[in-house]
DNA sequence: ATATATTTTTAGACAACCCTAAAAATATCT
DNA sequence: AGATATTTTTAGGGTTGTCTAAAAATATAT
């Protein structure tokens, strides 16, 4: 009896994923507005709506937090979500920037047999094109040690493993700067102006990243 | 300013098409109404409403026939299913009655680039695991000389080519006597009682096939 | 602690898509 | 042609998800 999720419920669920991943504490109405781009309002009235079907716990003036089966919804999403990524990039030859939009309409599509067949193709990747980890098919995500570039000191260095920004323009600017994932980046100097390091990357050229970049960059230091 | 179509809209598009592809004459909103599975007064507001949009040319009381604009939105969506359905089957391994409720999901997605990288993916299938061609991306379909089964004489033969009906059960039957695309069928004896046909299968086995499945067999004479 | 600012909810409305029942138009039969 | 049957449209209404504006609750500041 009970129908599948729409669209815009499942991802409801996923923004409240997002917004609370680490503290698991209640999220704000705005701040689940402010992620899914419509008013205050709407999300209120969602929030009843989700909390009537026991995908979230909600209170009034209180914020929601995910039920266990609404957390089970929005990790199976997000699954779904990094595995289609992985399939655009590797098998349809997209770059890191293009998929993530192309995703979120595929995240949707209703066949468990068709991601376990994804998956299996695919070979059982357990990180996304921008070193996210794709939680199993039982929501496990597979974690990583990983620090922030912006926290090695001159002479370390590291590989990237991951972005913490998704945006366009971010993902182009390190194609630009010929950084993608698994390069290896050494920090040769620091400004104590701005904090903006050198480093050469794949240990050859040398370019210079802002703290705002290098705030972004996951590394496994190497 | 012209937002993308609704998935609704685009399947009542595919509907008008598919329902007149031969004649294409005038569709009646009862037609319609079947193949949406809806009622004929949802038909009647949506028919306005495509009208309205210059996607169906629809006068009240004599039906709905498709535009330019109408027939060109068809027949991409139909060029979506069809390529949707081929990955499913060539590249994950779906078998052929698994995958026409995935495609009615995905050939939803939106993204020009997604489906121009999926064709060269597949190598540029003209035909979709049920044999039905594959529009290219200016809309032109490859048609073939095909016939009905039950059109063959006692001991001449065919390749299969196609099907007309594509419900899972009739393929899970095929299946079962061993028939598929490319499988060559040579009628052995005919029923003068029922039209049954007694064939042999793959130069092997021999089977009986009712009427009802010999005229739902496309075959090239070979 | 009271006033002010911010956040959240409620109220009322709209668009998309669907429904059933009744009315209108068209088609068929004698 | 006139009566009857069928098809189609209109009328009125429901649900989902959205919005803006106003009201209510909570948080912050003096
Ligand atoms: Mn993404
Ligand atoms: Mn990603
Ligand atoms: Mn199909
Ligand atoms: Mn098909």
């Amino acid at each position: 009896m009970t129908r599948p999720l729409t669209q815009t419920e499942e991802n409801y669920l996923k923004a409240i994923y997002k917004a609370n991943e680490k503290t698991k504490a209640a999220v704000n109405t705005n701040t689940i507005a402010a992620y899914m781009k419509t008013s205050a309002a709407s999300v209120t009235d969602m929030m009843k709506k989700l909390a009537q079907k026991d995908l979230v716990i909600y209170e009034r003036y209180k914020g929601a937090r995910l039920s266990p089966t609404g957390s089970k919804t929005a990790t199976s999403v997000i699954r779904k979500h990094r595995l289609w990524e992985t399939f655009l990039v590797q098998k349809l030859g997209f770059s890191w920037e293009e998929v993530h939009e192309i995703a979120e309409e595929l995240e949707h599509i209703n066949s468990d047999k068709l991601i376990t067949k994804l998956d299996e193709y695919l070979g059982f990747p357990k990180y996304d094109p921008h070193g996210d980890p794709i939680p199993s098919a039982d929501g496990k995500f597979m974690l990583r040690e990983q620090m922030i570039l912006s926290q090695l000191d001159v002479d370390e260095s590291g590989i990237l493993v991951g972005v913490k920004n998704h945006e366009t323009s971010f993902l182009s600017h390190l194609n630009n700067l010929n950084i993608a994932l698994g390069t290896s980046i050494l920090i040769k100097e620091r400004s104590g102006f701005d904090k903006s390091l050198k480093v050469s990357v794949s240990k050859g050229a040398e370019v210079v990243l802002t703290d705002m970049v290098a705030k972004n960059l996951l590394i496994r230091k190497s």
